[in-house]
DNA sequence: ACGATATCCTGCTTGC
DNA sequence: TGCAAGCAGGATATCG
């Protein structure tokens, strides 16, 4: 599933094979995908050079000449590759744009959960209000600790769903989410409101040193992520709870438990995280 | 205004 | 062996 860093990594292999390229015309295999409708979306994007691609959160924003912007959510499975137009098409290829140089833009989607929207430039925050909410980016300079105290100390949430909250901080998923809660020896279920100051600067380092260390090992290849562009994401090799429900615990040896929260699955060690008083009364009560 | 829940999808895993 | 049911989950819509 594709957080931040994968998104950060497609953004910089299509800039380096697309920057600068001009649609011929675009096909649109399953219409659900776009929006305007496909009819709409692949006329408005004939003869358009692709001048940019930005990123914000998980969002990918093509700009476009003519002042238009796609934005595009790749969610679960979203990918791009880029082929000569004689490759032959795979199963899930649910959006082709062709370009003038007989190379293809392809957006492939086992799931179909993936949405590309095509907007005015500088409209898209009020076009997709989800991306207009985007929380600071989780770098040292725009998610700063006084931000941090101001929005946490104000949420009774446990930290886990706050955490994935897009609202909040821009970026994190499930599997991030559930590392830097590891590397900070905070559990999931903690209420945002009771976490220390300490805490919270313990976070915010994780979060950002995290992050950067993904980029920088060109995402994750956990379940069916990979770049398509040459650079096969290794950061799976630095997870340490994701995935290792009844490994042994890196730090102390206890076994890593999964658990659900807020409908998640969430992975945690119960020795180095342990559960706040709040979620032991909980489990009383059953 | 907020939280909780259902929905979208397909492929893989689990259980009988 | 085969097949149905269950599960995975980010954002969004809907309900209370």
């Amino acid at each position: 599933m594709p957080e931040l860093p994968e998104v950060e990594t497609v953004r910089r292999g299509l800039t380096r094979l697309v920057q600068g390229a001009t649609i011929d015309h675009v096909d649109v295999y399953y219409a659900k995908m776009v929006r305007p409708d496909a009819e709409i979306f692949t006329a408005d994007l004939i003869g358009r050079k692709i001048e940019k691609i930005d990123r914000r959160g998980k969002y990918l924003l093509f700009r476009f000449s003519g002042n238009l912007t796609m934005v595009s959510h790749l969610r679960m499975e979203g990918k791009y590759d880029v082929q000569p137009e004689e490759s032959p098409i795979p199963k899930h290829t649910h959006v082709i744009f062709h370009l003038t140089d007989n190379r293809e833009l392809r957006y492939n989607d086992t799931r179909k959960f993936g949405r590309m929207r095509l907007v005015e430039t500088g409209t898209e925050d009020v076009e997709l209000p989800s991306l207009g909410k985007l929380g600071p980016e989780p770098t040292a300079e725009t998610l700063t600790l006084a931000y941090m105290q101001q929005t946490f100390g104000k949420s009774h949430k446990v930290v886990k769903p706050f955490l994935l909250d897009q609202s909040r901080i821009a970026g994190l998923g499930n599997i991030y989410v559930d590392e830097v809660l590891w590397l900070s020896k905070i559990n999931p279920l903690t209420p945002a409101d009771t976490l220390t100051k300490d805490q919270l600067g313990t976070l915010r380092q994780n979060i950002i040193a995290e992050i950067a260390m993904a980029i920088k090992g060109h995402g994750t290849t956990v379940h069916t992520f990979s770049t398509a562009f040459g650079e096969a994401g290794n950061f799976q090799n630095h997870l340490h709870v994701y995935g290792h429900e009844g490994e042994p615990c890196e730090r102390c040896g206890t076994e890593i438990v999964k658990i659900k929260v807020a409908q998640r699955g969430t992975h945690f060690c119960p020795h180095c995280q342990p559960y706040p008083p709040e979620a032991l009364e909980e489990m009383q009560d059953d």
